[in-house]
DNA sequence: CGCTGGATTGACACCATTCAATGCCCGTGG
DNA sequence: CCACGGGCATTGAATGGTGTCAATCCAGCG
């Protein structure tokens, strides 16, 4: 079952908590958070290279990612974002977009303004901390996905990948084991620095091994253990609560 | 002239002062940190994987980077870092290290306590800012050098590293058009996910077309315009100050 | 029912790796 | 003073992992 959106309220709460403990009063300044919430296209482009945003966005539903363009047209994804994400935090310290953020499938984006934001920050210091703890752990994924595409060969990159969006897919609720919003072949290729082609024959190669299991838009982990140890996949790096770490 | 180590107090200027402008109040807080500063040899390791740090690294000469092993042996380099870097801000808030901090080349470093820059932050929240700006510009060149490696030519990711070596080092005062401390062959192929042969190879013909020329460690840029080119380099993601930014 | 987006497959080309050897600079020690 | 060794740069040859090109297939959809 494709999930449905949840409140702005809960998506947050499902995202943070994966990496801060809320107290009631936190709760409930969230709560308290204007946003307005709309529907969005696939392929819908949310912010651009140069633009200087004045609100943050928050993921409820759909897939979006975070993309850059280069010379010969190829692009390089950067990230994939979920229910919960906020893919454009950083607009809050940094005032112009140096790559795009977009929708690869369409879903509900709620938009909250910086500076309720701020306002929240001040008043819930340690809710700046949460933010930052957010940002920093942007980062840490990048610097995996670096690892992953300088240095692993493309079974092992395909493998690490798919680990990664699984753990973080069944860490804000969205099913165990399972993929939903499967990127393309082709946004595979992109996020992972390899043609659609050489993709499409490492995807086959993990499903002969019996490692996943696809069903369109849906993949299944047949053996987790087997695509983590593919991948090389060790998820320390997420820096999840130790409460929601594990297979 | 291979620069001479600044204070700690000049080099911290020095970084932030490209990010964020300081009120004389600020300035003053910063010069009365608490460091302990230390000669580190080449290729000292001042992080590993699983450590949790209680201070801060601050670089005062040397050349130091962050890095991390995969199965085959193989490494790859995250980010460089020399006078006024502090390659492990993030350990404030997260708080078991996911990689290797290291020398590449010996210089001194500052250790500054977490508690000491928590105390800062708390007494100047726009400090708090600067190094939130600080870490955000750490995760946008992330984002650059994984287009670099997913997307480039080998040609153009060595162009590319060049050129963002060079603005960083001419930003902190490090000499223009100059890289002192270039890494060696072996450093650039991991940190660009290339072969040292192939790096060799590459250089040369970067040499050939008249765009850098090399004396031992150090690189000097013959054609900044054509190097730019070659790299399709755009400064946009080090979001520095206008006032720094420039050939 | 034709169209479109995505997945799949085969053949072939090529960029980059690997292996292996050589050269160069420099610090060290006999 | 010179031989030696270590770290780094350089080069050639052979191999191979991926990319490119092109065609086919399939499912969903208007």
């Amino acid at each position: 079952m494709p999930p449905s959106s949840p409140s702005i309220q809960d998506a947050l709460f499902r995202k943070l908590e994966t990496v801060v403990n809320l107290t009631s009063e936190e709760r409930k300044a969230i709560e308290r958070l204007p946003a307005h919430v709309r529907n969005t296209g696939n392929g819908e482009t949310l912010l651009r290279e140069g633009d200087r945003p004045s609100q943050c966005c928050l993921i409820l539903s759909g897939l979006a990612c975070r993309q850059k363009f280069v010379g010969n047209g190829h692009r390089q994804i950067m990230s994939f974002h979920i229910l919960g994400d906020l893919p454009d935090l950083q607009s809050l310290y940094l005032d112009v977009m140096d790559h795009e953020v977009a929708m690869l499938r369409s879903g509900k984006v709620a938009f909250i303004s910086h500076v309720a934001i701020r306002e929240l920050i001040e008043q819930h210091p340690r809710m700046g901390a949460a933010f930052g703890r957010h940002t920093l752990i942007d980062a840490a994924i990048f610097r995996a996905w670096m690892v992953n595409i300088g240095r692993r060969s493309a079974h092992s990159r395909v493998a690490h990948l798919l680990c990664e969006l699984v753990v973080l897919a069944r860490v804000v609720g969205l099913g165990k084991k399972v993929i939903h919003h499967l990127p393309t072949q082709e946004e595979l290729g992109d996020a992972l620095g390899l043609s659609i082609v050489h993709i499409n024959r490492t995807m086959r190669h993990l499903r002969d091994e019996q490692l996943i299991a696809t069903e369109g838009r849906q993949l299944s982990i047949l053996d987790w253990k087997g695509l983590q140890r593919a991948g090389e996949f060790d998820p320390a790096y997420l820096h999840l609560k130790r409460t929601v770490v594990g297979g």
